[in-house]
DNA sequence: TTCCTCAACGACATTTATTCTCATTTACCT
DNA sequence: AGGTAAATGAGAATAAATGTCGTTGAGGAA
């Protein structure tokens, strides 16, 4: 008997955690924001995904979903080059991203002076940094 | 006697340049985002002010040029936070830019250690950096 | 546990940003 | 000036995302 049969499963304790209600869709689209092999997913590939486990949820909800999952701060969208959103769950160690221009490829990073720069720059205009974006397109050497 | 009335004026030349033949609409455009106050111009903003000049430019055409200069080198496509693309006129100094989260003020600044460092990272992946998007979110202090 | 209510949902229409198609026009090389 | 391929305008088409609305279901109340 799985864990989950009765009961809460994890997902659903996080959803109410954040103050969503525990509903399927919610509770399946994390599961699949968790077990991606990639880090970022579009709306378009959560949605087929969901397809693919034969779940009925609408490509509407797949969108409010991640928004809502956005404001919640489960989630992080980008808007990388690519025109559409994609999203990646937050798992709360903060990163920037290196695209590779060849194969697509995403790559992690962390660079602590980078970000004391960014602060500083701010700072220096009369401002707050709040948040920011910074990805590297790069090609193998 | 406008300088440009006979013979070819500044536009046509920077378009022949690079390759572009110096249609009127791509003339137009292109004195458009040399005039414009704003640095960063949508599409959009750019068909609506050829429009107020009178010029029969169609929206197509806006977006085939825009693209057209960018592959060209002579602006740089950005895309925030907003869902649609901005444009901006290459004036060869490399920036970054900080955008107001009250406002919606955009402000360049240039940090040649941030510079140093990204193509740092790049090559501890082995990779080389190509190019790379640095956008500051920020509220006034 | 069953009932009730409002939030959430699925289906699909709609909007917004952008690209495509194709007949017509135009830059520019003779 | 004339020929030709490239560029254009108009509007259809597409893609991403959001809005609408009647139905469903999560979870607190009984």
């Amino acid at each position: 008997m799985l864990p989950e049969s009765k009961g809460e499963n994890v997902e659903a304790q996080d959803l109410k955690k954040v103050g969503l209600k525990a509903t399927l869709p919610r509770i399946r689209i994390l599961q699949i924001l968790e077990d991606s092999k990639e880090p970022h997913m579009s709306a378009e590939d959560v949605y087929k995904t969901l397809l693919d486990q034969g779940e009925d949820v609408g490509l509407a909800t797949v969108y409010r979903v991640l928004t809502q999952f956005e404001s919640a701060g489960l989630v992080i969208r980008h808007n990388f080059d690519s025109g559409h959103s994609v999203f990646e769950l937050d798992r709360g160690v903060h990163h920037d991203n290196m695209v590779c221009m060849n194969t697509g490829k995403v790559i992690e990073f962390q660079n602590e002076q980078i970000e004391e720069l960014q602060k500083m720059i701010a700072d220096e205009h009369g401002y707050d940094l709040i948040e920011h974006s910074l990805v590297l397109y790069v090609k193998p050497k």
